[in-house]
DNA sequence: GTACAATCTGTACGGTGTGCAGAGTTAATC
DNA sequence: GATTAACTCTGCACACCGTACAGATTGTAC
Protein backbone atom coordinates (compact mmCIF):
# COMPACT_ATOMS: atom_id res chain seq x y z
CA UNK A 1 0.00 0.00 0.00
CA UNK A 2 1.44 3.27 -0.94
CA UNK A 3 1.22 6.90 0.70
CA UNK A 4 -1.99 7.95 2.04
CA UNK A 5 -1.92 11.12 3.92
CA UNK A 6 -0.99 13.43 1.16
CA UNK A 7 0.22 17.01 1.79
CA UNK A 8 0.50 19.24 4.07
CA UNK A 9 -3.07 19.75 5.22
CA UNK A 10 -4.47 23.29 6.39
CA UNK A 11 -8.19 22.65 6.21
CA UNK A 12 -10.85 20.47 8.22
CA UNK A 13 -14.58 20.03 8.44
CA UNK A 14 -14.02 22.34 11.74
CA UNK A 15 -12.00 25.03 10.33
CA UNK A 16 -14.42 25.40 7.63
CA UNK A 17 -17.77 25.51 10.00
CA UNK A 18 -15.81 27.85 11.96
CA UNK A 19 -14.90 30.25 9.43
CA UNK A 20 -18.38 29.68 8.50
CA UNK A 21 -19.79 30.69 11.51
CA UNK A 22 -17.59 34.03 12.39
CA UNK A 23 -19.06 35.19 8.66
CA UNK A 24 -22.68 34.57 9.80
CA UNK A 25 -21.87 36.30 13.15
CA UNK A 26 -21.27 39.51 11.20
CA UNK A 27 -22.84 39.68 8.33
CA UNK A 28 -25.48 37.24 8.16
CA UNK A 29 -26.60 34.29 6.66
CA UNK A 30 -26.49 35.91 2.89
CA UNK A 31 -22.53 36.53 3.16
CA UNK A 32 -21.90 32.60 3.24
CA UNK A 33 -21.05 32.32 -0.09
CA UNK A 34 -18.44 29.21 -0.99
CA UNK A 35 -16.15 31.75 -2.11
CA UNK A 36 -16.12 33.88 1.66
CA UNK A 37 -16.19 31.20 3.60
CA UNK A 38 -13.31 29.61 1.78
CA UNK A 39 -11.17 33.27 1.95
CA UNK A 40 -11.77 33.16 5.83
CA UNK A 41 -10.65 29.84 5.80
CA UNK A 42 -7.26 31.03 3.81
CA UNK A 43 -8.10 29.16 0.88
CA UNK A 44 -9.13 28.36 -2.74
CA UNK A 45 -12.67 27.93 -3.24
CA UNK A 46 -12.79 24.76 -4.12
CA UNK A 47 -10.69 23.52 -1.34
CA UNK A 48 -13.78 23.41 0.09
CA UNK A 49 -15.47 20.39 -1.34
CA UNK A 50 -12.42 18.12 0.01
CA UNK A 51 -14.18 17.74 3.15
CA UNK A 52 -17.99 19.05 1.89
CA UNK A 53 -19.42 17.39 -0.80
CA UNK A 54 -21.53 21.13 -1.49
CA UNK A 55 -22.55 23.85 -0.23
CA UNK A 56 -25.69 22.35 1.54
CA UNK A 57 -23.79 20.51 3.41
CA UNK A 58 -21.59 23.23 5.04
CA UNK A 59 -25.03 24.86 5.68
CA UNK A 60 -25.67 21.43 7.63
CA UNK A 61 -22.61 21.30 9.62
CA UNK A 62 -23.52 24.81 10.42
CA UNK A 63 -27.00 24.76 11.64
CA UNK A 64 -25.96 21.66 13.55
CA UNK A 65 -23.16 23.83 15.54
CA UNK A 66 -26.12 26.69 16.23
CA UNK A 67 -28.62 24.13 17.53
CA UNK A 68 -25.56 23.16 20.17
CA UNK A 69 -24.68 26.56 20.99
CA UNK A 70 -28.08 28.04 21.72
CA UNK A 71 -30.41 25.01 22.51
CA UNK A 72 -28.65 22.53 24.37
CA UNK A 73 -26.37 24.46 26.92
CA UNK A 74 -30.26 25.69 28.45
CA UNK A 75 -31.62 22.66 28.60
CA UNK A 76 -29.10 20.89 30.72
CA UNK A 77 -29.59 21.60 33.96
CA UNK A 78 -31.18 20.74 37.13
CA UNK A 79 -34.28 23.24 36.91
CA UNK A 80 -37.55 21.70 36.55
CA UNK A 81 -38.88 20.23 33.17
CA UNK A 82 -40.80 23.15 32.06
CA UNK A 83 -37.91 25.95 32.73
CA UNK A 84 -35.91 24.40 31.18
CA UNK A 85 -37.89 23.86 27.98
CA UNK A 86 -38.96 28.14 28.51
CA UNK A 87 -34.88 29.09 28.94
CA UNK A 88 -34.24 26.62 25.84
CA UNK A 89 -36.99 28.08 23.51
CA UNK A 90 -35.85 31.78 24.72
CA UNK A 91 -32.18 31.36 23.97
CA UNK A 92 -32.77 29.70 20.61
CA UNK A 93 -35.10 32.58 19.50
CA UNK A 94 -31.95 35.26 20.87
CA UNK A 95 -29.60 33.30 19.25
CA UNK A 96 -31.56 32.66 15.55
CA UNK A 97 -32.82 36.55 15.20
CA UNK A 98 -29.53 37.92 15.78
CA UNK A 99 -28.73 35.80 12.48
CA UNK A 100 -30.67 37.46 9.71
CA UNK A 101 -31.50 33.95 7.77
CA UNK A 102 -30.14 32.03 10.19
CA UNK A 103 -34.29 30.18 11.13
CA UNK A 104 -34.58 29.78 7.56
CA UNK A 105 -31.16 27.84 7.10
CA UNK A 106 -32.18 25.84 9.75
CA UNK A 107 -35.28 24.90 8.49
CA UNK A 108 -33.97 24.26 4.91
CA UNK A 109 -32.38 20.69 5.97
CA UNK A 110 -32.99 17.69 8.14
CA UNK A 111 -31.88 18.09 11.62
CA UNK A 112 -29.91 15.48 11.71
CA UNK A 113 -26.04 16.41 12.72
CA UNK A 114 -24.63 15.04 16.21
CA UNK A 115 -25.75 18.40 18.33
CA UNK A 116 -29.42 17.97 16.37
CA UNK A 117 -29.57 14.64 18.45
CA UNK A 118 -28.48 15.74 21.32
CA UNK A 119 -30.94 18.08 21.73
CA UNK A 120 -33.38 15.90 20.85
CA UNK A 121 -32.29 13.87 23.67
CA UNK A 122 -32.17 16.55 26.16
CA UNK A 123 -35.91 17.65 24.78
CA UNK A 124 -37.17 14.17 25.15
CA UNK A 125 -35.87 13.64 28.64
CA UNK A 126 -37.42 17.37 29.48
CA UNK A 127 -40.96 15.41 28.26
CA UNK A 128 -40.44 12.55 30.43
CA UNK A 129 -40.28 15.00 33.32
CA UNK A 130 -43.47 15.43 32.68
CA UNK A 131 -44.98 12.81 32.00
CA UNK A 132 -44.90 12.32 28.39
CA UNK A 133 -43.36 8.78 27.80
CA UNK A 134 -44.15 6.41 25.01
CA UNK A 135 -44.75 6.51 21.38
CA UNK A 136 -46.94 9.76 22.03
CA UNK A 137 -43.20 11.32 23.65
CA UNK A 138 -41.40 11.22 19.50
CA UNK A 139 -44.43 12.95 18.89
CA UNK A 140 -44.62 15.88 21.39
CA UNK A 141 -41.08 16.28 20.88
CA UNK A 142 -41.17 17.10 17.02
CA UNK A 143 -44.67 19.38 17.84
CA UNK A 144 -42.39 21.66 20.17
CA UNK A 145 -39.45 21.51 16.96
CA UNK A 146 -41.98 22.64 15.18
CA UNK A 147 -43.72 25.34 17.32
CA UNK A 148 -40.25 26.59 17.99
CA UNK A 149 -38.50 27.08 14.47
CA UNK A 150 -41.91 27.82 12.37
CA UNK A 151 -41.78 31.24 15.64
CA UNK A 152 -38.89 32.01 14.82
CA UNK A 153 -38.50 31.66 11.40
CA UNK A 154 -41.98 33.44 10.94
CA UNK A 155 -40.36 36.59 13.35
CA UNK A 156 -37.30 36.55 10.96
CA UNK A 157 -39.14 36.94 8.14
CA UNK A 158 -40.95 39.77 9.36
CA UNK A 159 -38.23 41.44 11.07
CA UNK A 160 -36.68 41.44 7.11
CA UNK A 161 -39.58 43.83 6.30
CA UNK A 162 -38.87 47.57 7.65
CA UNK A 163 -40.83 48.65 10.06
CA UNK A 164 -42.15 51.91 8.34
CA UNK A 165 -43.99 49.33 5.59
CA UNK A 166 -45.31 46.94 8.12
CA UNK A 167 -46.69 49.55 10.40
CA UNK A 168 -48.75 51.25 7.33
CA UNK A 169 -49.77 47.59 5.69
CA UNK A 170 -51.09 46.88 9.24
CA UNK A 171 -53.38 50.30 9.63
CA UNK A 172 -54.38 49.95 5.82
CA UNK A 173 -56.38 46.74 6.81
CA UNK A 174 -59.90 47.39 5.68
CA UNK A 175 -62.05 46.78 8.51
CA UNK A 176 -65.33 46.57 6.83
CA UNK A 177 -63.47 43.25 5.19
CA UNK A 178 -61.63 41.81 7.75
CA UNK A 179 -63.34 42.90 10.79
CA UNK A 180 -61.64 40.56 13.34
CA UNK A 181 -58.01 40.59 11.45
CA UNK A 182 -58.40 44.35 11.99
CA UNK A 183 -59.43 44.17 15.86
CA UNK A 184 -56.41 41.45 15.86
CA UNK A 185 -53.89 43.66 13.92
CA UNK A 186 -54.39 46.42 16.91
CA UNK A 187 -53.90 43.95 19.17
CA UNK A 188 -50.76 42.60 18.26
CA UNK A 189 -48.85 46.05 17.78
CA UNK A 190 -49.30 46.49 21.55
CA UNK A 191 -47.54 42.66 21.55
CA UNK A 192 -43.93 42.06 23.19
CA UNK A 193 -43.22 39.15 20.53
CA UNK A 194 -41.41 37.48 23.09
CA UNK A 195 -44.23 36.91 25.43
CA UNK A 196 -46.36 36.29 22.22
CA UNK A 197 -43.54 33.27 21.40
CA UNK A 198 -43.68 31.55 24.92
CA UNK A 199 -47.77 32.13 25.05
CA UNK A 200 -48.03 29.76 22.35
CA UNK A 201 -45.25 27.62 23.65
CA UNK A 202 -47.25 27.01 26.68
CA UNK A 203 -50.33 26.58 25.42
CA UNK A 204 -48.70 23.97 23.02
CA UNK A 205 -47.13 22.38 25.89
CA UNK A 206 -50.71 22.65 27.83
CA UNK A 207 -52.06 20.46 25.14
CA UNK A 208 -49.22 18.36 24.76
CA UNK A 209 -49.32 16.71 28.34
CA UNK A 210 -52.57 17.15 28.77
CA UNK B 1 -49.53 68.28 -18.23
CA UNK B 2 -47.94 66.07 -20.75
CA UNK B 3 -48.40 62.30 -21.72
CA UNK B 4 -49.36 59.46 -18.89
CA UNK B 5 -50.09 55.98 -19.22
CA UNK B 6 -47.28 55.39 -21.93
CA UNK B 7 -46.36 52.20 -24.50
CA UNK B 8 -48.07 49.05 -25.41
CA UNK B 9 -48.78 47.19 -22.25
CA UNK B 10 -47.78 43.54 -22.26
CA UNK B 11 -46.84 43.38 -18.48
CA UNK B 12 -48.78 43.56 -15.67
CA UNK B 13 -48.11 42.54 -11.94
CA UNK B 14 -50.87 39.71 -12.27
CA UNK B 15 -48.90 38.11 -15.76
CA UNK B 16 -45.59 38.21 -14.02
CA UNK B 17 -47.23 35.98 -11.04
CA UNK B 18 -48.85 33.92 -13.30
CA UNK B 19 -45.62 32.92 -14.95
CA UNK B 20 -44.03 32.33 -11.85
CA UNK B 21 -47.05 30.12 -10.96
CA UNK B 22 -46.31 28.34 -14.19
CA UNK B 23 -42.89 27.80 -13.66
CA UNK B 24 -43.13 26.89 -9.49
CA UNK B 25 -45.78 24.46 -10.75
CA UNK B 26 -43.33 22.55 -12.95
CA UNK B 27 -40.05 22.30 -12.05
CA UNK B 28 -40.33 23.88 -7.59
CA UNK B 29 -38.97 26.83 -6.39
CA UNK B 30 -35.47 26.45 -7.91
CA UNK B 31 -36.73 26.98 -11.00
CA UNK B 32 -37.76 30.82 -9.77
CA UNK B 33 -35.08 33.11 -11.50
CA UNK B 34 -36.37 36.38 -12.82
CA UNK B 35 -34.89 35.30 -15.99
CA UNK B 36 -36.58 32.34 -16.41
CA UNK B 37 -39.63 34.23 -15.32
CA UNK B 38 -39.08 37.09 -17.69
CA UNK B 39 -38.80 34.60 -20.66
CA UNK B 40 -41.89 32.80 -19.35
CA UNK B 41 -43.89 35.98 -19.74
CA UNK B 42 -42.54 36.59 -23.22
CA UNK B 43 -40.26 39.89 -21.83
CA UNK B 44 -36.77 40.80 -21.31
CA UNK B 45 -35.24 40.10 -17.49
CA UNK B 46 -35.76 43.85 -16.56
CA UNK B 47 -38.94 44.54 -17.35
CA UNK B 48 -39.85 42.72 -14.38
CA UNK B 49 -38.67 45.52 -12.69
CA UNK B 50 -41.24 48.13 -13.80
CA UNK B 51 -44.30 46.09 -11.85
CA UNK B 52 -41.67 44.58 -8.49
CA UNK B 53 -38.82 46.51 -6.50
CA UNK B 54 -36.76 42.78 -6.68
CA UNK B 55 -37.14 39.16 -6.70
CA UNK B 56 -38.09 38.80 -3.05
CA UNK B 57 -40.99 41.23 -4.22
CA UNK B 58 -42.30 38.76 -6.83
CA UNK B 59 -41.41 35.93 -4.66
CA UNK B 60 -43.99 37.49 -1.86
CA UNK B 61 -46.75 37.85 -4.51
CA UNK B 62 -46.32 34.27 -5.28
CA UNK B 63 -46.49 33.10 -1.83
CA UNK B 64 -49.79 34.90 -1.73
CA UNK B 65 -51.88 33.40 -4.22
CA UNK B 66 -50.64 29.84 -3.07
CA UNK B 67 -51.98 31.13 0.17
CA UNK B 68 -55.23 32.18 -1.30
CA UNK B 69 -55.32 29.00 -3.66
CA UNK B 70 -55.05 26.04 -0.96
CA UNK B 71 -55.68 27.39 2.17
CA UNK B 72 -58.92 30.13 1.92
CA UNK B 73 -61.04 27.24 0.07
CA UNK B 74 -61.03 24.54 2.91
CA UNK B 75 -61.75 27.32 5.36
CA UNK B 76 -65.14 28.51 3.63
CA UNK B 77 -67.75 26.57 3.94
CA UNK B 78 -70.01 25.86 7.29
CA UNK B 79 -69.05 22.48 8.49
CA UNK B 80 -68.14 22.97 12.13
CA UNK B 81 -64.87 24.85 13.13
CA UNK B 82 -62.95 22.17 13.72
CA UNK B 83 -62.98 20.33 10.22
CA UNK B 84 -62.62 23.45 8.51
CA UNK B 85 -59.39 23.66 10.47
CA UNK B 86 -58.17 20.58 9.61
CA UNK B 87 -59.15 20.55 6.04
CA UNK B 88 -57.44 23.56 5.66
CA UNK B 89 -54.17 22.22 7.03
CA UNK B 90 -54.30 19.31 4.98
CA UNK B 91 -54.83 21.16 2.10
CA UNK B 92 -52.19 23.00 2.70
CA UNK B 93 -49.99 20.31 3.77
CA UNK B 94 -50.21 18.75 0.55
CA UNK B 95 -50.31 22.11 -2.12
CA UNK B 96 -47.07 23.16 -0.38
CA UNK B 97 -44.91 19.92 -0.65
CA UNK B 98 -46.30 19.15 -3.92
CA UNK B 99 -43.87 21.67 -5.20
CA UNK B 100 -40.61 20.98 -3.42
CA UNK B 101 -39.15 24.38 -2.40
CA UNK B 102 -42.86 26.34 -1.74
CA UNK B 103 -42.90 26.34 2.06
CA UNK B 104 -39.80 27.79 2.57
CA UNK B 105 -40.83 30.02 0.21
CA UNK B 106 -43.18 31.32 2.23
CA UNK B 107 -41.15 31.70 5.26
CA UNK B 108 -38.46 33.62 3.73
CA UNK B 109 -41.36 36.81 3.83
CA UNK B 110 -43.79 38.60 6.22
CA UNK B 111 -47.59 37.05 5.01
CA UNK B 112 -49.54 40.42 4.51
CA UNK B 113 -51.11 40.16 0.86
CA UNK B 114 -54.36 40.74 0.32
CA UNK B 115 -55.03 36.36 0.07
CA UNK B 116 -52.71 36.06 3.34
CA UNK B 117 -55.05 38.38 4.99
CA UNK B 118 -58.47 36.69 4.13
CA UNK B 119 -57.02 33.57 5.47
CA UNK B 120 -56.30 35.64 8.71
CA UNK B 121 -59.65 36.67 8.74
CA UNK B 122 -60.99 32.96 7.80
CA UNK B 123 -58.82 31.45 10.71
CA UNK B 124 -60.06 34.34 13.02
CA UNK B 125 -63.44 32.94 12.10
CA UNK B 126 -63.00 29.80 12.80
CA UNK B 127 -61.14 30.58 16.24
CA UNK B 128 -64.40 32.90 17.30
CA UNK B 129 -67.05 29.55 16.44
CA UNK B 130 -64.73 27.94 19.07
CA UNK B 131 -64.63 30.41 21.49
CA UNK B 132 -61.58 32.00 21.39
CA UNK B 133 -62.48 35.56 21.01
CA UNK B 134 -60.85 38.84 22.24
CA UNK B 135 -57.12 39.36 22.27
CA UNK B 136 -56.30 35.63 23.11
CA UNK B 137 -58.02 35.02 19.23
CA UNK B 138 -55.35 37.18 17.98
CA UNK B 139 -52.41 34.93 19.56
CA UNK B 140 -53.99 31.95 18.71
CA UNK B 141 -54.48 32.22 14.91
CA UNK B 142 -50.96 32.97 15.14
CA UNK B 143 -50.06 30.00 16.92
CA UNK B 144 -51.37 27.48 14.22
CA UNK B 145 -49.99 29.23 11.19
CA UNK B 146 -46.52 29.40 12.93
CA UNK B 147 -47.26 25.44 13.69
CA UNK B 148 -48.55 25.02 10.53
CA UNK B 149 -45.55 26.47 8.33
CA UNK B 150 -42.96 25.13 10.33
CA UNK B 151 -44.71 21.57 10.45
CA UNK B 152 -44.78 21.92 6.34
CA UNK B 153 -41.44 23.81 6.10
CA UNK B 154 -39.98 21.33 8.39
CA UNK B 155 -41.33 18.01 6.62
CA UNK B 156 -39.98 19.58 3.29
CA UNK B 157 -36.61 19.96 4.09
CA UNK B 158 -36.60 15.94 5.58
CA UNK B 159 -38.36 15.33 2.02
CA UNK B 160 -35.56 17.06 -0.02
CA UNK B 161 -32.71 14.69 1.81
CA UNK B 162 -32.58 10.94 0.07
CA UNK B 163 -34.79 8.41 2.08
CA UNK B 164 -31.56 6.06 1.87
CA UNK B 165 -29.08 8.13 3.89
CA UNK B 166 -31.77 9.14 6.31
CA UNK B 167 -33.02 5.58 7.11
CA UNK B 168 -29.24 5.28 7.40
CA UNK B 169 -28.79 8.15 9.86
CA UNK B 170 -32.03 7.31 12.03
CA UNK B 171 -30.66 3.49 12.25
CA UNK B 172 -26.93 4.70 13.07
CA UNK B 173 -27.86 6.36 16.42
CA UNK B 174 -26.16 5.41 19.23
CA UNK B 175 -28.85 3.88 21.76
CA UNK B 176 -26.50 4.26 24.54
CA UNK B 177 -25.74 8.05 24.34
CA UNK B 178 -29.26 8.65 22.88
CA UNK B 179 -31.75 6.44 24.43
CA UNK B 180 -34.50 7.68 24.13
CA UNK B 181 -33.97 9.43 20.41
CA UNK B 182 -33.28 6.25 19.25
CA UNK B 183 -36.87 4.50 20.47
CA UNK B 184 -38.66 7.48 18.95
CA UNK B 185 -36.58 7.08 15.53
CA UNK B 186 -38.11 3.71 15.95
CA UNK B 187 -40.95 5.14 16.26
CA UNK B 188 -41.13 7.55 14.04
CA UNK B 189 -40.41 5.44 11.48
CA UNK B 190 -43.82 3.73 11.74
CA UNK B 191 -46.03 6.72 11.46
CA UNK B 192 -47.48 8.04 8.20
CA UNK B 193 -46.47 11.79 8.31
CA UNK B 194 -50.27 13.81 8.14
CA UNK B 195 -51.16 11.70 10.93
CA UNK B 196 -48.34 13.16 12.90
CA UNK B 197 -48.91 16.44 11.80
CA UNK B 198 -52.90 16.41 12.60
CA UNK B 199 -51.90 15.01 15.90
CA UNK B 200 -49.51 18.24 16.52
CA UNK B 201 -51.87 20.42 15.56
CA UNK B 202 -55.35 18.91 17.63
CA UNK B 203 -52.95 19.41 20.57
CA UNK B 204 -51.90 22.68 19.76
CA UNK B 205 -55.76 23.64 19.29
CA UNK B 206 -56.60 21.39 22.43
CA UNK B 207 -54.42 23.68 23.99
CA UNK B 208 -55.55 26.89 22.76
CA UNK B 209 -59.59 26.47 23.15
CA UNK B 210 -58.50 24.68 27.36
C1' DG C 1 14.37 6.64 -5.18
C1' DT C 2 10.12 5.88 -6.93
C1' DA C 3 5.33 5.43 -7.21
C1' DC C 4 1.06 6.60 -5.40
C1' DA C 5 -2.63 8.97 -3.07
C1' DA C 6 -4.45 12.88 -1.03
C1' DT C 7 -4.84 18.10 -0.86
C1' DC C 8 -5.13 22.31 -2.69
C1' DT C 9 -4.85 25.89 -6.84
C1' DG C 10 -5.99 27.88 -11.51
C1' DT C 11 -9.10 28.36 -14.73
C1' DA C 12 -13.44 28.20 -16.66
C1' DC C 13 -18.54 27.62 -17.50
C1' DG C 14 -23.09 28.65 -17.06
C1' DG C 15 -26.06 30.82 -14.13
C1' DT C 16 -27.80 34.63 -10.91
C1' DG C 17 -29.90 39.53 -9.49
C1' DT C 18 -30.08 43.99 -11.07
C1' DG C 19 -28.18 48.85 -12.48
C1' DC C 20 -27.70 52.12 -16.50
C1' DA C 21 -28.58 54.13 -20.89
C1' DG C 22 -31.60 54.41 -24.51
C1' DA C 23 -35.27 52.95 -27.94
C1' DG C 24 -39.98 52.94 -28.73
C1' DT C 25 -44.80 54.11 -27.89
C1' DT C 26 -48.51 56.71 -26.20
C1' DA C 27 -51.31 60.65 -24.60
C1' DA C 28 -51.88 65.30 -23.25
C1' DT C 29 -50.66 70.06 -24.36
C1' DC C 30 -49.97 74.06 -27.46
C1' DG D 1 -51.03 68.64 -36.24
C1' DA D 2 -46.49 69.21 -34.01
C1' DT D 3 -44.22 69.02 -29.69
C1' DT D 4 -43.23 67.31 -25.32
C1' DA D 5 -43.21 64.60 -21.49
C1' DA D 6 -44.10 60.19 -19.23
C1' DC D 7 -43.85 55.51 -19.27
C1' DT D 8 -42.59 50.63 -20.77
C1' DC D 9 -39.47 47.58 -22.26
C1' DT D 10 -34.66 46.15 -24.42
C1' DG D 11 -29.43 45.62 -24.68
C1' DC D 12 -25.60 45.52 -22.39
C1' DA D 13 -22.82 45.07 -18.50
C1' DC D 14 -21.14 44.09 -13.79
C1' DA D 15 -20.15 41.46 -9.95
C1' DC D 16 -21.09 37.42 -7.92
C1' DC D 17 -22.52 32.63 -7.41
C1' DG D 18 -21.80 27.13 -7.14
C1' DT D 19 -18.86 23.89 -8.84
C1' DA D 20 -16.55 20.78 -12.60
C1' DC D 21 -11.94 19.74 -14.64
C1' DA D 22 -7.09 19.38 -14.93
C1' DG D 23 -2.87 19.71 -12.79
C1' DA D 24 0.81 21.31 -9.45
C1' DT D 25 2.31 20.24 -4.87
C1' DT D 26 3.17 17.49 -1.02
C1' DG D 27 3.85 13.70 2.01
C1' DT D 28 4.04 8.63 3.02
C1' DA D 29 5.02 3.66 1.95
C1' DC D 30 7.47 0.61 -0.56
Amino acid sequence: MPGRPGPRRTLSAEVITDAALGLLDDGGAEALSMRRIAAAAGVAPNALYTYFPDKAAVLRAVVDRLVGRHANPALTGDAPWRDRVRAMAVAVRAGLLAHPGAAAMIMSAPLDGPEALRFGELLLDALAEAGVTGPDAARASYAVMVYLLGAIALEAADQGADPGARRAAAAAIPAEHFPRTAASAAVIATYNTVEQYLWGLDRLVDGLVR
